[in-house]
DNA sequence: TCAAAAGTGTTGTGTTTACACCCATGA
DNA sequence: TCATGGGTGTAAACACAACACTTTTGA
């Protein structure tokens, strides 16, 4: 029996759901839209949809981000692929997730599926859709696990920025105070950034060196 | 329009694809089948095949590893899926790939889509369907990272084993030499394995005390 | 001149590395 | 009694953690 040349069974649909991280007002947050649609009409959800054909899966999860949020040009990772038979209760529904983060908090401009998009803080979540509960806490811990290994933490931060801006980061996201002095010497001895020539000056106090990537969109592991 | 609830999009087929190592006459092997079917007929490639409905991703994976090749039983973790639009000749395939370890290697039986299956090193792959090469690329560096940061490495050890046959699985799979004093030092103060009563005395030299992992079908995270 | 954040070194502690010999067994 | 792998401790090097004051600016 040819099963795989001659495959007759009903093929799931397959869509994209993205956790997209920001860090604003000294605390981390996360974009939730308001679905717009049966099934879970109403519920907050994560950003997210169905496959296109000759659609790669990223390429998926971007386009799904930027048509119910507006945002766009963000850092994304494959995070994990959910598929329990009952997860959706229209039909089988294999879904892959994405962990993405961003820089500074773009507001989010709901459309498509969406009625509404903001940013959640992560100590005030509301209940939400499918299994999108289990994504959200699976991304935390990748999140922070990555910030110990890797060179993650820029994602969060513009294209230049100072290394208290960067320390806050990794204080916000590991939820724990650091030491100024220790930190600098970790960060700059990696190798993950360097230095430019540029000063922030706009507050009353010692203006501080601005700092940049060594390289922007890839994430480095480290150690 | 209501593009989710009413979803018209042709849906994906999907697959799993099961990446087995082993370790064996003092290498690591990689369990490959030979395709009995189009496309690539007779071609190397990994085991999987297509999901079922009713079934989760992982009982899918160790349904057609079973299936395909006899082998039972074995630890699995999600790699990460494909999905490049291209990736199969047929139709539209997205498959989540699994990484999967075995202790000692039993000697696979080709059967169901496989007319042959056999452990092959790693240094002597042959050509390889579809994007294989890149999941088993990606799979060794999985690996590879995880022997330093979890209790993965036990999953190629039967229930008990020596600190000498653990520490050859460590050197196999990274391969460096480790000094043994220090290996013993590290991994028992880890917390993952624990002393048994028993020595293992079948060889001409004395004999090597026995031990066993705390918990044998979860890995821990270390560090 | 004051407030506010930027920037900078040293010392003690714990962890990691390098290294060599005796032990218990089966043949 | 010999060959074979099993088992053990210590010292030096290194990495990490703790800690406080001076600098530069805008208001």
């Amino acid at each position: 029996m040819s099963k795989e040349y001659h495959y007759s069974y009903p093929h799931p649909a397959i869509t994209t759901d993205i956790v997209v991280f920001t860090i604003s007002d000294g605390g981390l947050k996360l974009l939730l839209i308001k679905r717009g649609q049966e099934p879970y009409q109403g519920s907050w959800a994560l950003p997210g949809g169905f496959l296109e054909p000759n659609e790669g899966l990223s390429e998926c999860a971007q386009r799904e981000l930027r048509e119910e949020t507006g945002l766009k040009d963000i850092y994304l990772e494959q995070l994990c692929t959910f598929g329990e038979p009952e997860r959706d209760p229209r039909e089988r529904v294999v879904s892959i997730a994405y962990l993405a983060l961003m820089p500074t908090p773009e507001q989010p401009e709901a459309a498509s599926d969406a009625v509404a998009a903001i940013w959640y803080s992560l100590d005030d979540l509301p209940a939400l859709a499918f299994d999108h509960a289990d994504i959200i806490a699976l991304a935390r811990k990748r999140l922070l696990s990555k910030l110990n290994y890797s060179s993650i933490a820029l994602q969060f931060l513009p294209d230049t920025f100072t290394l208290s801006e960067l320390q806050k980061v990794y204080e916000i996201v590991g939820s724990e105070q650091l030491d100024k002095r220790n930190f600098r010497k970790q960060i700059t001895s990696m190798g993950v950034i360097e230095e430019t020539d540029n000063l922030r000056r706009n507050a009353s106090h010692r203006p501080a060196r601005l700092y940049r990537a060594v390289c922007r969109d890839h994430v480095q592991f480290i150690k």
